[in-house]
DNA sequence: GCCTATTCATAATT
DNA sequence: AATTATGAATAGGC
């Protein structure tokens, strides 16, 4: 450049470095809105001096010139990131929104169930909940009666096998095998007491056989039909 | 500049707007890349030509500048916007991740009071939903009961409306009013069937008068607790 | 910061 | 695209 040209290569001494720096920073400045001015362009630049001083220039608006220059760039790229954030908060917002509904949906059906507000049902409606309601407590009731039974079973089937034990400990012993009574005949589980009162302590069992629990009670009212269902 | 200096302002002549855009732009890298070199600095920029053409120049990595820049420009503005939306993310994620806990627990204890899903229930929590749906039942046939009476109350009303007319309507014609009949003593409304079949379609009255349906019936199994709520 | 010798950038022209 | 004339940039000294 002058007086004996510039290696192009770091300045080792630290003062005429931060002199050359300065000024030729100004002059990139002045170069760049020139350039900007006269052709009409949009510049923008970033410039991180070595102990990390920040300096920028822009003929506009900084964000928007590095916004224009990402959305450019992921038109050719696409390794944007900036943008894929923005489309994942717009897909997250999506999510939110319809679950937000979903939630709504079934707090609203899970509510009727519950018995609480109905002031907006009509007696069509509650027709409908009080039938389902039923379905349910005709197969919660079986449910019971089949675990009722099966601890039943269980019980009887350990007191076959105490007796049998039993019996043969006493042949061990040599002693005379007890007179097995016979067991006892096995007692209908009492029907249960039709609607009985909520504060009813002991449950009844429901004496009709172990029905499949598989009744078809698929939910219609009420339940939401989103994507993320 | 040369040869009579140029004024300061958008060349109108195209061609030469776009000669001057490229040469001043290759000098003005050039430069950049000096700068960079010479003074170790990390130096970017971004221009967009008149037509929207991009050209760039960094000396190390533009996202990388950039990234810098906006972590520089928020500690001293707080006017980010990268971190913010990425701050807008995880905060979406939380709350969606809540909400689908939500819909989960909503849905399993939906399912349970439909009498579904039920293989997991101990025989206590199945007492409990038993008892959540008969209280649920009562509310519903108090309510019905309650709509019942209502369209029972308005239908006299309107009967008494439509005998005082006739009364009125036969005085002003002169004739003889008629014997009003006394209106039907109040039948009771019939006790309903304990727990009907569900296929019946004909639905009964609770015949206990209308007592509040403000049942205290809060949730306690199944309501999430989460923040949203 | 200012000065100055030199090199660079570049508008106009070909 | 190459040339050229000239103002601009700038390294180094103060």
């Amino acid at each position: 450049m002058v007086r004996g040209k510039v290696e192009m290569k770091r300045i080792e001494n630290s003062t005429s470095r931060q002199v050359t720096f300065s000024k030729r920073r100004n002059c990139l400045t002045k170069k760049a809105y020139e350039l900007s001015v006269l052709c009409d362009a949009e510049v923008a630049f970033i410039i991180f001096s070595h102990k990390g001083t920040l300096f920028e220039f822009a003929s506009s608006n900084m964000q928007k010139i590095i916004k224009r220059y990402r959305e450019h760039a992921r038109e050719t790229t696409m390794v944007n990131n900036s943008t894929e954030l923005e489309h994942n908060v717009e897909n997250l917002k999506y999510e939110t929104a319809n679950m937000v509904k979903k939630i709504e949906i079934l707090e609203v059906s899970k509510r009727k169930l519950m018995g609480q507000g109905l002031g907006s049902c009509s007696m069509d409606e509650l027709q409908d909940i009080d039938s389902r309601l039923e379905r349910s407590l005709k197969i919660i009731r079986a449910r019971k009666t089949q675990l009722f039974k099966d601890e039943i079973e269980r019980l009887k089937a350990k007191e076959r096998l105490l007796l049998q034990q039993n019996a043969s400990l006493r042949e061990k012993c040599g002693l005379r095998p007890m007179l097995l009574q016979p067991a006892p005949a096995p007692a209908p589980v009492p029907a249960p007491p039709q609607t009985p009162p909520a504060q009813v302590k002991e449950r009844e069992n429901c004496s009709r056989s172990t029905e499949s629990v598989e009744v078809e009670t698929e939910l219609v009212i009420g339940l939401p039909q989103m994507r993320c269902s």
